[in-house]
RNA sequence: CGGGGUGUAGCGCAGCCCGGUUAGCGCGCUUCGUUCGGGACGAAGAGGUCGGAGGUUCAAAUCCUCUCACCCCGACCA
């Protein structure tokens, strides 16, 4: 057992603190509000940017980069989207030494900067579609925050796709919802409910927004991507327009996608246990440490040469081993785990002696001893078997804990304690409203597989025609 | 912006209520020795503007006033 790490069912949150900062994903900034990214947290946030690209550029888009600084006045041009996200803007006033005509904002989000540009791009149908994603920083000044989950500075990918017609713009959009679901689930082993947003919760300047909603341990919930179908909004408050082959001027259809580091704080939430992290093997930055055991240095040189041996073909990116000789192999042992290393291998002289070495997966902590010949081949098959049980365990977490729910006193009792309802809504604001300020808990989607079925409002009481998502949620 | 809490060595803390030698403890760090298959042990060391300013007092980490910073919880959000 780890030395202090709090146990999650007296205080998750303070829970989840502590295995970010011990498991050495993140620290304190001087700058409240931010944070650092610690090289074993973005060691995961660089596979999730390698694995996620590739998943882009399969879906034929491209990378480039535009500027941090947006003028003021951009912002301004859509009204919904400035109404959304001028409250939480950080507005560079200064530079150079001397008061700026007219204030750059530092981006909260992309669109109006992107759009300005677009409007450059794009004269004939011919120029469309524009697939165009970018990796960046962004800033939003949140009135609380929490590492990983909601720094004032964080990183993302934001996609910004442009199209001839509205529904080439929703087929982007709904397509980018299930690559996330598909990388949710697939390298994160995160499962997730993909829906679309209400009306209240969706995007400022969107028609409408897809989401892929997970369930932390807890059993809350953690908003981890979003796909929005801009409409012509941007394109008309940009006046982006092209010819089409009927020779008319028509404004261009937007849409725009996006996952942050927030997945990184999803990913610790689902896996993590009492004695650290748990990273999923496809995201670990470390797959496979080993730890050599030795008391005399004939014994060191023994075991190291071993290991050498072993290892002499096999990716450095895929393991390392530890020599430090400062430490003991317990201290070792506890070491990488509470940093989540999906497999520890023990090699000491017993060992060497009968050519094989001991194996330890960190989601189980099961312990096995394997032969040195063909080890790497079990150790890939290992990794995958620890991504698949990892997946279903959250998997199987998240069924549990989701239940159709008809009666408001039934949800208001329950709502606290964690878990997915399954609940009747009439679509209205007032009832999705009440909802929120009765039980602190919000509408998370409309599942895109809830089935029809007639209900009433478990507020209103008013017809409804599906069920939707509910939860507390971070 | 509300509610709660914390600022004392690199980290984590005690001491404060009830002022009084040289401000302590654990971890970590340095040196030496013994250890090494689940967070080793012994010995010797290094390391401090007690968040800041003002006040009370013979005397302040401790009491008073002001102030700053950070953390946790809520409203807001990816």
């Amino acid at each position: 057992m780890a030395k202090g790490i709090t146990k999650r069912d007296r205080d998750y949150a303070q829970w989840y603190i502590d295995v970010v900062l011990k498991g050495d994903m993140a620290d304190y900034s001087p700058v409240k509000g931010c944070m650092v990214i610690k090289p074993n947290g973005y060691g995961v946030w660089e596979n999730i940017q390698r694995n996620l690209d590739r998943l882009f550029k399969e879906t034929g888009h491209v990378n480039a980069y535009f500027p941090m600084f947006i003028p003021e006045s951009f912002l301004k041009k859509e009204a919904e989207h400035v109404e959304g996200f001028a409250p939480e803007c950080a507005v560079v006033t200064h530079a150079g030494g001397k008061a700026l005509e007219e204030p750059l904002v530092v981006r909260p989000t992309s669109e109006t900067i992107i759009w300005s540009t677009y409007k450059n791009w794009i004269n004939s149908y011919r120029d469309l579609p524009i697939l165009i994603n970018q990796w960046a920083n962004v800033c939003r000044w949140e009135m609380r925050t929490r590492l990983f989950l909601r720094t004032t500075e964080f990183l993302w990918q934001e996609g910004h796709t442009a199209h001839a017609t509205f529904e080439e713009a929703e087929e982007e959009t709904f397509k980018m919802v299930q690559v996330y679901k598909r990388f949710a689930e697939e390298y994160l082993a995160m499962p997730v409910i993909a829906g679309k947003k209400t009306e209240q919760e969706k995007f400022a300047g969107a028609l409408h927004t897809y989401c892929i909603e997970a369930m932390m341990q807890d059993g809350k919930a953690l908003q981890s991507g979003t796909s929005h179908h801009l409409g012509q909004n941007f394109a008309k408050a940009f006046d982006v327009k092209f010819q089409d082959q009927n020779k008319e001027l028509q404004y261009v259809y937007a849409s725009s996608w996006g996952v942050s580091t927030r997945l990184i704080g999803g990913m610790i939430m689902s896996h993590s246990d009492d004695n650290g992290l748990v990273i999923p093997p496809k995201l670990a930055p470390l797959p496979v440490v080993f730890v050599p055991i030795w008391r005399s240095d004939e014994e060191r040189d023994l075991v190291l040469g071993r290991a050498r041996e072993l290892t002499q073909d096999w990716d450095p990116l895929f393991y390392s081993v530890d020599d430090r000789d400062q430490y003991k192999p317990g201290y070792k042992f506890a070491h990488w785990e509470v940093r989540g290393v999906p497999i520890r291998i023990e090699i000491g002289p017993r060992d060497c002696q009968n050519n094989e070495v001991v194996v330890v997966r960190r989601d189980t902590g099961e312990k096995q001893a394997m032969p040195m010949e063909g080890l790497r081949s079990k150790l890939e098959a290992m990794l995958e078997d620890i991504q698949a049980n990892l997946f279903a365990a959250a998997k199987n977490r998240l069924d549990t804990n989701t239940r159709a729910c008809d009666e408001f006193a039934d949800y208001e009792a329950h709502v606290g304690e964690g878990g997915f309802f399954r609940i009747h809504w009439c679509g209205a604001d007032a009832c999705e409203t009440e909802l929120q300020e009765k039980t602190r808990s919000t509408i998370r989607c409309i599942p895109f597989d809830a089935p029809e079925e007639e209900g009433a409002c478990i507020i209103c009481g008013k017809p409804s025609a599906r069920r939707v998502l509910a939860s507390q949620a971070y």
